[in-house]
DNA sequence: GTTCCGCATGAATCGATAG
DNA sequence: ACTATCGATTCATGCGGAA
């Protein structure tokens, strides 16, 4: 099979009119928050945020396949002692474009920014909002399965090398064959709340989300072959991931700077993936998501 | 010091005109939420939901102390495969009333309602959404610490470089304050993130949220001989745990068979509390709260 | 080779100061 | 009065060098 990434350097508002209608299977983006990333789309204003998003919404839509997924990853900030309102009006204009808000997740981050002030904890969860088009949307649940209680956890460990290399070896299907008999009865589905490090340390790409985060999404709205979409590319962390996984990505970035990365990035991948010896399974074993 | 409890039997949207202006410290409550608890609140239809409250929100603004918080633990239904959206519409909606929205906090309830359907996970969070009246409201935050990752008492033990220079780049005045806030340190302030597990197995009532929810929120915004409000009091978890910790509570409940309940349960706590030997501290100590 | 330990830093937010 | 800039605050994480 072969996979493809497509690479656009522009504003998305501009470079999504170019992509052909109903072609999506997901969009999994992180948009700058506002007054956020002033060096790339100019720090948008809180109050002008719902304007500035919406013509890109429109665009998603139409862009999306019917059965398809759109999932928002945003938060609001702090604007004098007050969190802005930005986000829930933008949910509340999005249905009226003919978005469905199907769901909201929570990104529990553990190791959010420190700091310490007099009327207010840490920060440390992030809104991934999920919209559809249509009520008959793709999920493919059991790709994101965890593992269920603790003594299953250190069966897994002590599994010999063999054993686990053959089960990662399938991704998208669940476990591998050898041990899927007695590990079957312990999977569980996961709930809506996600637990996940940032990356913060990261030198070569500083990426706004850790890649557990659009793996996980890829794997429950997409299957191999399938079309991701990231408007807003960044660090490309969700396109480099779409890659690795066999999915088709497109990617759209204003800053020329992070789109030469990305690009210089992907084609080893690519390269990497038309090997058959060097699959994403094999070479990354550590990449599995951790999601408890 | 006299802990009083004041229960009212009735509708809370007449009931609360008895209260007097700026008199209460932390309201905590669990409204029905749209659709549900039909025997007493009527069943509110999630389109109705926002005129319904805002009337009663109007009445908390009155009866809040400028200083004062108030906290509203809610969670939109699942409509038609859509999340409704009465509870941001009401966010929107209370800010016009003159309320401001500080935060948003996320009970992570930890085990969630089991379920499975085919579009979507167990709903495993609800918000807990902070109002005030006024940006300076009271906030205790050292009564909520929670002890501090394993990395820290290494840390402790001998500071880092990197801390000194980070100190002396900023100050100048080399380790002073700075230093003095890491010595004999082994708490660190929590998040916005409260882990909690429901109580799955309570007979006597089953209660919206656990003990630990409102203690949390009770700590954290009053002290001793303060007033706590919940509007909507059904097994009286709030005023249970406000008496407990020895703050002064009043209660509003429609339904009769709750309100004696929670009488019952409140005359033997007051008894209690008037024996100098058995404190709330001697008595309970495996109350404290358990967020991580 | 492991394990341990030091180290840098992140979609943050507040209050004070300056224009 | 209202906006823009700046310093101070503080914890989990993963990397790399040391034991």
């Amino acid at each position: 099979m072969e996979i493809k990434s497509d690479l656009y350097l522009g504003d998305c508002r501009e470079e999504l009119k170019k992509l052909p209608d109903n072609s999506i299977d997901l969009i999994f983006t992180s948009p700058p928050y506002a007054d956020q990333r002033n060096n790339t789309y100019g720090g948008i204003r809180p109050d002008k945020y719902v304007d500035w998003f919406l013509p890109i919404a429109e665009q998603l839509l139409r862009v999306l396949k019917p059965t398809g997924t759109f999932v928002l990853n945003i938060k609001e900030k702090v604007v004098n002692g007050e969190r802005s309102t930005y986000v829930m009006e933008l949910i509340i204009e999005m249905r009226k474009q003919g978005w469905l808000w199907t769901e909201e997740f929570i990104w529990h981050k553990k190791n959010s920014y420190p700091g310490k002030w007099p009327n207010r904890f840490r920060d440390s969860w992030e809104r991934l909002i999920q919209f559809n088009k249509d009520k008959k949307f793709k999920m493919y649940q059991e790709a994101v399965m965890v593992p269920m209680g603790d003594w299953a956890k250190t069966r897994l460990k002590n599994l010999s090398n063999t054993d686990k290399i053959r089960d990662e070896s399938k991704v998208g299907s669940g476990f591998g064959k050898n041990i899927s008999n007695w590990i079957n009865r312990d999977k569980a589905y996961p709930t809506n709340v996600i637990h996940l490090a940032t990356e913060c340390n990261n030198k070569k790409h500083s990426a706004a989300f850790p890649e557990g985060l659009p793996e996980w999404f890829i794997k429950l709205f997409t299957k191999e072959g399938d079309t991701v979409l990231d408007p807003f590319m960044g660090s490309g962390t969700t396109n480099i991931i779409a890659n690795k996984m066999k999915r088709n990505s497109i990617g759209i970035e204003i800053f020329e700077e992070y789109y030469k990365m990305v690009e210089k990035e992907l084609i080893p991948v690519e390269l990497l993936l038309l090997d058959p010896k060097n699959t994403y399974e094999k070479t990354k074993p550590d990449r599995r998501i951790t999601v408890r």
